[in-house]
DNA sequence: CCTTGACCCTGTAGTTACTACAGGGTGCAG
DNA sequence: CTGCACCCTGTAGTAACTACAGGGTCAAGG
């Protein structure tokens, strides 16, 4: 398997597959005779299993613990259920910031009623001493 | 008002001053016999509104058009409305989205009543082939 | 046989919005 | 006069890619 092949099969761009590999996230590849990448299923396992993550929303550096934690099939889960709760807490703060914020700045938009910038509500706003 | 100051004064950190003005954001000040910074009101204000809007989420790049739309006290400010409403539904939809993801990640939490990493559901729903 | 186009390679630089030094100078209190 | 807090410039680092530049390889069509 080419990486471009790879990187179709996984919805990943070419050159992001290679920046896996610099960062030691995804395994070197065998190489062809010409130089070329040349994958196997392990690597396609593995590719789909950090673009899942990264779906998620986890970053890389829990994405490379998660798949040490994979490895160890042995090991309780306890660890990864740590980090997904903790995940899942910070995409629940995320979410009432964003909250937060769009209550904001809705209460700014529905004050423009306004004509020019000079007397423009939403300008007002954002430059509170005038 | 030295840097220092004007950095308290709108909860900004100096290097972060100094960054705005290498980047056109702040004009820049005159300077002391020391070669010090020397900051005005009409600074203050200009840094008020860029750490409001940055509040607001702006970003940078937005930031700089508002400032521009906000000198021009004549125009029309359907540039600033149309800016401001496409950015809360940038919100909103990042809102949505993180609302998908937790719902998504919640679901596979809720799935986890497991022992060893072999039969964790939450390794599995990451390697969804295996 | 040759060429054209789609791939592949390495290495570097750009993106956002800062932040953190390193290696200096300045100003004031004790 | 000697700390110490503050100021200066310039560079490099962060996250997670993305986009070239400047090459090599391979299969198909003319
Ligand atoms: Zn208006
Ligand atoms: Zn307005
Ligand atoms: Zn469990
Ligand atoms: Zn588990």
């Amino acid at each position: 398997m080419k990486i471009g092949e790879l990187a179709a099969a996984t919805a990943t761009k070419v050159e992001t597959v290679r920046y896996y590999e610099k960062i030691g996230l995804l395994a070197s590849p065998a190489r062809s005779s010409a130089n070329y990448r040349s994958y196997g299923s392990e690597h396609l396992a593995r590719l789909s299993f950090i673009r899942r993550a990264r779906d998620l929303g986890f970053s890389l550096e829990v994405v490379r613990e998660l798949l040490t934690l994979a490895d160890d099939r042995t090991e309780s889960c306890e660890a990864v259920d740590g980090i997904a709760r903790s995940h899942l807490s910070e995409i629940d703060r995320k979410i009432a910031d964003l909250s937060a914020l769009r209550r904001e700045l809705g209460r700014v938009l529905d004050s423009c009623s306004c004509d020019t910038i000079a007397d423009c509500k939403i300008i007002d706003a954002l430059a509170p001493r005038r």
